[in-house]
DNA sequence: GATATTTGACCAAT
DNA sequence: ATTGGTCAAATATC
């Protein structure tokens, strides 16, 4: 039943796919010859996952650009750090500055030139989630390859939205790899509640065999991304991970929410996650008699990042976390969903 | 001018 | 001392 349920889905998984790559992960297309080849110039979308939070346009649109050095307020022997042009900084660096900024490999004039050629970025959906956020830092983190980017609910300043959100791309392989953990909940409106979230996956995973509380099992039950509308809703897998979800809220603010499942890896063909080897589970309400321990095994050594769902008071796990090829410690932060794709 | 991004600096936790 | 998370100046674009 479980096989031909998934030779059921095949087709369809296919069709969404190739549409949520195509959503995700827009490939290099005449139109936008640039976008890929010069982004990465400003290592942007090193941890920027395509169409997650940006997408790229050489309309000229309204993106932002590369900031400037920081002036230290509390030193005034480091003004050289004020120094608007990075010989001077370099200056500083060869006169013993270890303070100084790393050494561009470029002078003023080479980097402007750099920017010039950079794709224009262009915020056009509100988000993969349904929110849009506002970046407001990145950095790389010890061990990873990619940096990770830190975000905060566009509704932070105006309505004290306590949303974040951290994106990081997973380190190399052949999976597409991005981790998103959502810490606390939306306490705003979203901007755009008429655009349709997206959920990948639907998985709930605990490290140290904890289970999730029926309650706050669902992946839909309070996330955004884990949220599909009426549209989508068709398309959505009755798989034992999401069984509660097509009742859940995000904040109340989307209304019901239906779990989808989908595959974003580099292989098509990783489509049954439920299938009874690798099915991953909800917690109580799931029905499925998998361990943890084998759901790690499973998502560890599976070629598809499975997105997962933290309960939403993050208690029932408190170790540290494998998603792809990077430790996250939840643990210690109020994170309330977690995907990787 | 408003808004958003970049990125080095700052700072708290470990 | 190190690390991760946040701040905020600089800057680009609308």
């Amino acid at each position: 039943m479980e096989e031909a349920y998934c030779m059921m889905m095949v087709g369809r998984e296919r069709e969404l796919v190739a549409e949520l790559r195509h959503l995700l992960f827009p490939s290099p297309s005449p139109t936008t010859p640039a976008s890929h080849s010069t982004t990465a110039l400003t290592g942007d979308d090193e941890c920027l996952p395509p169409g997650l939070t940006t997408t790229t346009t050489v309309s000229g649109g309204g993106g932002r650009r590369r900031g400037r050095k920081r002036v230290r307020r509390d030193n005034d022997n480091l003004k050289l750090l004020q120094a608007d042009d990075d010989q001077e900084v370099l200056a500083a660096a060869v006169h013993g500055d270890a303070n100084a900024k790393p050494l561009p490999n470029f002078t003023k004039t080479s980097r402007r030139k750099l920017q010039t050629t950079t794709s224009t970025m262009v915020t056009t959906v509100p988000d993969f989630d349904g929110y849009q956020w506002r970046k407001y830092g990145q950095k790389q983190i010890e061990g990873a390859m990619y940096p990770r980017s830190y975000y905060r609910c566009t509704n932070s300043t105006n309505q004290g939205c306590l949303a974040q959100k951290t994106v990081q791309r997973n380190g190399g392989g052949g999976a597409a790899g991005y981790t998103v953990a959502y810490i606390s909940e939306h306490t705003c409106k979203s901007i755009e509640p008429s655009l349709p979230p997206v959920i990948l996956d639907t998985t709930v995973r605990a490290t140290n065999n904890h289970h999730p509380p029926a309650a706050s099992s669902s992946c839909a039950a309070q996330s955004p991304a884990a949220a599909a509308t009426s549209s989508s809703s068709d398309m959505m897998m009755t798989s034992t991970s999401s069984t509660s979800s097509e009742t859940g809220n995000w904040s109340g603010q989307h209304g019901a929410y239906a779990c989808r499942r989908q595959m974003i890896a580099a292989d098509e063909e990783y489509c049954c996650w439920d299938t009874p080897a690798t099915t991953t589970t909800s917690g109580s309400d799931g029905g499925n008699s998998s361990t943890c321990a084998d759901q790690v095994i499973d998502l560890m050594s599976g070629p598809i990042r499975s997105p997962l769902h933290i309960a939403a008071d993050g208690n029932w796990v408190d170790d540290l976390l494998l998603v792809g090829d990077g430790l996250i410690d939840i643990s210690s932060a109020n994170i309330t969903h977690l995907f990787s794709f």
